[in-house]
DNA sequence: GATTAAGATTAAGATTAGATTAAGATTAAG
DNA sequence: CTTAATCTTAATCTAATCTTAATCTTAATC
């Protein structure tokens, strides 16, 4: 199965909270944006396909539960934690009722949020994620973050560990540079720069210097052998 | 430490008392798993590495007792209550006899049950748990808070030994700055700090000044080697 | 073979994460 | 209550890594 990095989505107005979250999931390794609204958060919900949301129930301009209603009401299932101040059982059941799968209530540890995360995604998705990935001799574990290729240990920067990741991910598959700036860059538009050639270039040098495996198809994009 | 859900085993042949166990056990925060005869049970008890079981002395093709006998003839020491109806002295004996760790009479408050088996965690995992943390040449003893590096003593304030530690007990794999953000400073946000950036170095200078063994993975965190 | 466009390569400058330091605050010990 | 140890904060410094842009190479087309 083809799968991407785990997109979340963060809705929530207290930046201090909000930072939080973000730092502690980008370092679990999911990409994530970050809405201080509601409204925004519905509008990203609704473009983008997360593989959750964490969604406060105190936003401006539109609150998390009436968002997720909102959204359910498109048909739209991406999983959602209700983030709320109170714990009150009450709450909590509005906040399934508006179609939400999870509620948390502040304040909690972040370790609690992960793994509830982890949990909805691993239902939703029905498939526990493989911490290792292969192809050929190259070896690239998710957890440890370690890439070998033919034993070899390889060192690669963010950047280029989430590349070789995607690569991986689609081996044999043509992946354009349209994929790659969105996924790896967040770029949503062409930002009329070389930086995925140049990330290319600097994966190819650490870990296939002789282009045998990451091959180029022009005019379309790469492929990992 | 969070990661580590307490697994229980539960085999009892009443289905009332057993999914009242369960029940309790599960709000509890435990993974439980119930077998209904003493066979079962004793292929799960064989199979799995649970924390603790709880095991009814009247049982469907196996007995209690024969079950914890048989476990302990196999070497394997997970703790046992064992539930029996007679209050007698004499089956009290023979329970603790067969290699059982604790005896609970029927009928008997949850509470009592869950406090039990707490205690008998504790105690399991204080002996089971070595009482020195050894990774390459270092090593840190849990007891008298001593730590060496190739012999060398080396002092470490509270902090330091405590984030030490907990590198050690996940040497080779990356630990967040979040983590240790929760796990040492007990925050549950962030606390837009720079705390932990502080404390490895503290934590470095003392214990490995060339960043040989502690290493630092950019935008995640660090690694024990 | 000349022309042109895509991609590769390189290096400089900007940016950012992390390292280092030190001062002030807090806590524990005497 | 005083002192010493330790912790937190914040400012500054350093090095990793990202981006940009210029130049070079290769492949396709005429």
């Amino acid at each position: 199965m083809i799968e991407d990095v785990m997109r979340i989505l963060v809705v929530e107005d207290d930046n201090k909270i909000a930072s939080f979250i973000v730092k502690g999931l980008k370092q679990a390794g999911y990409a994530v944006d970050r809405c201080a609204d509601g409204e925004e958060g519905l509008v990203f919900a609704e473009s983008t396909p997360y593989d959750a949301a964490v969604v406060d129930i105190m936003l401006p301009k539109l609150d998390g539960l009436s968002l997720v209603h909102r959204l359910r009401a498109k048909k739209i299932r991406t999983p959602v934690i209700i983030l709320s101040a109170k714990a009150a059982v009450d709450d909590r059941v509005k906040g399934l009722e508006a179609g939400a799968d999870d509620y948390l209530t502040k304040p909690f540890a972040f370790s609690e949020l992960s793994a509830r995360l982890q949990a909805l995604i691993r239902r939703a998705t029905q498939t526990a994620e493989p911490s290792r990935l292969t192809c050929g001799d190259l070896e690239l574990d998710l957890f440890s973050r370690e890439v070998t290729r033919a034993g070899q240990k390889i060192d690669l920067q963010t950047r280029e560990f989430a590349l070789l990741e995607y690569l991986m991910r689609h081996a044999g598959r043509p992946v354009t540079k349209t994929m790659i700036l969105e996924h790896i860059f967040d770029y949503s538009f062409d930002p009329q720069t070389n930086v995925v050639d140049v990330l290319v270039h600097r994966l190819r040098a650490k870990m296939d210097p002789d282009k045998t495996r990451l091959q180029t198809i022009r005019g379309v994009g790469y492929v990992l052998k």
